[in-house]
DNA sequence: GTCTATATAGGGATAGAC
DNA sequence: GTCTATCCCTATATAGAC
């Protein structure tokens, strides 16, 4: 039963985690909740900070594949509306490091580093899909001004979640995340590219 | 001294606070800073939440004056470049607060709600701020577009400074965080006041 | 107001039996 | 693998002398 108790604790500690935000939640709350010794706990993550870092593992693993994922074509705006949508599921199923973020990374500095990579490669992933809109001329940015849409789609998408949590206090809505992030480029968009966000606007609202 | 002593417990706590995060500052540290006992500082502050008060008082205090400035006249851009600048120099001084954010409204509930009311102000400013644009003729943004813009620069305007310290980990750039939300705003100007804007930015970079 | 000393509590982590 | 028991350490906060 190793492997089912090792695997247990790491959900229960991700719910708790998220629940309650990983600072306030410690190793023996984890074991209470299984009702497992704390002992036995620290038998498989022997300290706190391994038992995050494989949460994060798991996190870190899901989001490179998603923010990865070959293009075989140009992406177009549903492309990315589609990327948004999974990409904010799965921060939203790891909440707890975007709501502790800078304290997570501060006291754990591999951690940090790990989370950089991905910021980076969100902005990446983020240029990659805006000059491909650019190419099809379905958008219309000058450098300077895709720097700049850039910088805050990737602000906005690591923060979202902290900032609903402060302004609204009500659950974790990745669509309206999306929503959001779409909102930072639909300007840029030119031709039908726009006619076709509005429509997928009003069919959100 | 009593009140020297008192102001020189909240400079210095303000200062660790924001080098290094609340969470990881004990109230012994600030002690052991001043060169004063613990029991000392507890007779000034009775517990570490009346501490981090008494600097959140000092923090809205500023902030609610800097965003219920009275209107005299329709504001324009430089009033909002004016205001972003004010604003975000006195968030880098108590930059502590943005640092943690979440969790510090997760442990107090008190300042989780006295933050929503300048979260509150923020976004009734900028919305006020926009409308004037609009009605001048200098912006020009749907209903729904102006919502998007106003969550936005509400979002940008909070979390700028975790970004920096997670994405960048230099030093506190009031001017870069400014120029970010002007960015938000500058695809729904026209006419002059586009140029201007342009004008500055260059000047910037 | 300030100090020394201490209370209280809790968190993370280990040892060793089973 | 799991438990019980416990250690060590640190944090907040108080008591009482000066």
């Amino acid at each position: 039963m190793a492997r089912n108790t090792r695997q247990r604790i790491l959900e229960t500690a991700l719910a708790l985690f998220n629940a309650e935000g990983e600072p306030n939640v410690t190793t023996n709350r984890v074991a209470d909740e299984l009702e497992i010794s704390p002992g036995n706990l620290h038998y498989h993550f022997r300290t706190k900070a391994d038992l995050i870092e494989a949460l994060f593992d798991d996190f870190e693993h899901r989001m490179l594949q998603i923010l990865s994922a070959p293009e075989e074509r140009p992406a177009d705006i549903e492309d990315i509306w589609f990327l948004l949508h999974v990409a904010f599921e799965t921060i939203g199923e790891y909440r707890f490091i975007y709501r502790d973020l800078t304290d997570l990374c501060g006291r754990y500095r591999g951690l940090h580093q790990r989370f950089r990579g991905i910021l980076r490669l969100t902005m990446e992933a983020a240029r990659s899909l805006c000059e491909d809109l650019i190419a099809a001329e379905r958008m219309d940015a000058s450098p300077s001004e895709l720097d700049a849409v850039i910088r805050n789609i990737a602000l906005v998408s690591t923060f979202w979640l902290a900032f609903d949590q402060v302004h609204d206090a009500d659950g974790v809505r990745p669509d309206r995340a999306a929503w959001q992030v779409m909102s930072l480029i639909s300007p840029y968009l030119v031709g039908e590219a726009r006619t076709l966000l509005q429509a997928l606007a009003d069919a959100y609202a």
